[in-house]
DNA sequence: GGCTGTGAAATGGTTCACAGCG
DNA sequence: CGCTGTGAACCATTTCACAGCC
């Protein structure tokens, strides 16, 4: 899907160009390299293939060798991966060697969730910091992490070096939530809300609408059961089960 | 993804094929009409252009008038679009014109999010059943659903006809919670949890992974600070010069 | 032999630009 | 004249297929 929200994209000449589409996938990769790593600490070779790997991801093996690629030559032909190397060079590659701290704005049960979601840390996510304009919250600890009120980001994110913000507020105060970071400096936002965010050209904003994404299910929904009208005996022969869908993408 | 296997080519103009990229967008318009005819309910003309729309949206015009194309003709050239024409028109081909029932499974903090997330029916999205495997949280009542234990998915999902599963368990229980959806009669299922998912090919899976979204933005983050360092190779033509305005400009 | 790395082809999506209608 | 609808150009991404190395 795509909500996408014009970004510049310097075109600048860079060491390496990571498509934007191989980026998400490479975060994938690493998840299941990390998995791999822990169920095989006791046995296995230590190396798995890119069919191997690529079913772990779900993803086409040729779509992983050639996302590979783009950081390297890292495989050993004939055999495959090695697992940890493979781990840290995406580690690298994606920045996940170092952690990022992360505020959140809007500790309602999005933000909770959030908060409290697992396997950050590995991913060399940190967060931060918490914000919220709810007196009743405010204080509050929520995953470890005191709430703090909402007009003390700038200060706060200061403080706990923040550089990538979450907005899980209600519609209505995302746009001023946005403000506040961007005004806190931060320039990589991720928000939950839907509707349209404006933020300076050199801000990164992603977007994630739970509705849309319901609301594309329901399209196909209605295309299968009004599949009555013709006896197309054409069962959906549909040779895969993979499924991946990075879902909201900005970044055109 | 799936939608147009090769079909036989049916005489009438019906069930035009919409591309993935496009349903997603038409989601997002579908929202700002009905924030449009809100606003605009005393006064206004009752249309939009495409320009407006696309503002409203955060989309390029040319890719809004495109999108439409794909449903049919209903737009007025010289004038716009009429605001209710288009969402009506946009809802009937989103299916949004008739009710689909959700089965929610996994209600804590990410699912009772989704449980009360507002705008859902606006969008013909009706949460229809709340499952989960805590003794505490069945029976409790949330978004005014009462949680219903797992085992049950079956039996409910019949009674209340529900065709979207989402899936906002923990991980380990993603699996078992997809296998007892498919199991119930349910085809789409949206997943929250990171993970390869297995699923029968008629079955529409969609996920959305919050760390990979994070992650993203990461990576980019990375780029955007190392990139003050690195003033090496490139022949000074790297500053902070964004002379590409985004201009995402949200307009009356 | 098996598997990686990668040009080249195929596919899908976005943007341009303009003809044509209201 | 203004704005839609759309072929055509453009760009991104996926998939194929195979040469080359282990």
């Amino acid at each position: 899907m795509k909500i996408s929200q014009l970004e510049p994209d310097r075109g600048g000449a860079r060491p390496r160009d990571i498509p934007e589409a191989t980026v998400a996938r490479l975060a994938a990769y690493l998840r299941a390299l990390t998995l791999m790593a822990d169920l095989s600490a006791t046995a296995k070779s230590g190396s798995a293939s890119s069919e191997e790997l690529a079913a772990a991801a779900g993803v086409n093996s040729a779509t992983l060798r050639k996302d590979l690629s783009y950081l390297g030559t890292y495989g050993i032909r004939g055999v495959g991966y090695d697992i940890e190397l493979l781990t840290a060079e995406i580690g690298r590659a994606l920045g996940a060697h170092r952690p990022h701290r992360v505020a959140l704005v809007g500790v309602g049960n999005l933000g909770a969730a959030l908060a409290g979601y697992p396997g950050f840390l590995s991913r060399g996510l940190v967060i931060g910091a918490l914000f919220d304009v709810d007196p009743h919250r405010v204080g509050q600890t929520v995953g470890g992490i005191t709430v703090e009120h909402f007009d003390s980001i700038a200060h706060v994110c200061a403080r706990e070096d923040v550089s990538i913000g979450v907005i899980a507020t209600p519609e209505p105060a995302a746009q001023a939530a946005a403000d506040a970071l961007v005004s806190a400096g931060v320039r990589s936002i991720l928000a939950f809300t839907p509707g349209v965010i404006t933020v300076p050209a050199d801000v990164d904003l992603r977007k994630v609408d739970l509705a849309i994404e319901l609301q594309i299910l329901a399209f196909h929904e209605t295309r299968k059961t009004a599949e009555h009208s013709e006896s197309s005996l054409s069962p959906a022969a549909d040779g895969d089960t993979e499924n991946i869908s990075p879902a909201v993408a900005v970044s055109s």
